[in-house]
DNA sequence: GAGAGATTGTACCGATCGGTACAGAGAGTC
DNA sequence: GACTCTCTGTACCGATCGGTACAATCTCTC
């Protein structure tokens, strides 16, 4: 039955989401079971690094996702003002318009920081400098740039953080539109 | 020895310390008498209801110093500028400039964010809250002083977050610097 | 359909989990 | 110095932890 790809996508699809539910260490063997519907023998078989290898895929996965489908779109975009709605769009498709975590801020929050620094550390390099790279095109200077990359992902982090806490996802929309207008306007 | 307060006060912090470091579910009994220095039998003696009652008492007293440092302050000050320049001072204090973590925050991204929803969500609303009322004694509507102050809430914990994830102190340095002037902007 | 290799369920491992029981130490009172 | 009540160290509990071993089963190839 060689895994073709397309199966082991969706068992790391359902291991981001107990990760997401539960954290790293929170996501038990039991859980895990549970929400792939694969036994020991399975898990142990497709991913022999145990939890360990399980989370590093998964965070190897989001990180593809947001290389494809929101770095390397801005980092080819010629248009500044298109390529940020495109970003924002799909940010608020990604976390479910503010219902879903970030795993990769949860990870960087717990003990496992350490465990996962350089993928943790590499998703927001990456995504600032593809993101600073653009808004420098659009005539900002370098400092500004990067200064504004790294406001729109820490709001974007913040938000989802607030609208978690007081279950509220109207405060990711806020902010996301918040977000779009401060990313557009003028130097300052 | 009747537990004077003092004591308890002492153990809270280090049980705080213990739960911003390893999370509610990771903050073993071991590490719990590690980092306090006291037995189980002491700390069931202390804390009948368990880890719970423990971090139940800990947000408690994370609400406290923020009600008496951050919130109080800002429903009292008639002068928005100096009572936000306060406000920002405290929390750079109180996050040792980003080197430590929102413990509310990583609550409410957590499996035990359900168990203590109630404190963290009046956590953010009530400084939300205050934060507003400030802003709108200085001259802002009522929706946009509520936008602002939600900006800042999503904005220090993005911040955290960020300094985290990325390892970088600065990040929330320059957040805080950043926010400052965002919230004393004129109306826009 | 026999053989090979991938895949799986189950039993089991030692360690650790949160929590309890309780005897005894310590301190204050008379 | 005996009594009382607070406090604490230790042994122990059943459950669960992450992980391993392995025989049985499945699937494909020839």
């Amino acid at each position: 039955m060689l895994k073709k790809g397309g199966e082991r996508k969706e068992v790391l699809r359902a291991l981001g989401e107990v990760f997401r539910a539960h954290g790293y260490e929170g996501a038990s063997l039991t859980l895990i079971t549970e929400a792939t519907g694969l036994g020991k023998g399975s898990l142990y078989h497709l991913f022999p690094g145990g939890k360990e290898q399980m989370a590093g895929e998964v965070l190897a996965e989001i990180d593809g996702w947001f290389e494809v489908n929101i770095y390397a779109p801005l980092r080819e975009a010629d248009d500044p003002a298109r390529a940020i709605a495109a970003m924002i769009a799909g940010v608020d498709q990604y976390f479910h318009s503010g219902d879903r975590i970030c795993l990769v801020g949860l990870v960087a929050l717990g003990a496992a920081r350490d465990t996962f620094a350089e993928s943790v550390d590499s998703y927001f390099a990456r995504w600032q400098h593809a993101l600073a790279q653009l808004l420098r095109r659009s005539g900002l200077s370098k400092s500004q740039a990067q200064r504004r990359a790294e406001d729109a992902l820490l709001t974007i982090q913040g938000a989802l953080v607030l609208a978690r806490a007081r279950n509220d996802a109207g405060i990711f929309r806020r902010a996301l539109t918040e977000l779009t207008k401060r990313l557009l306007a003028p130097s300052d």
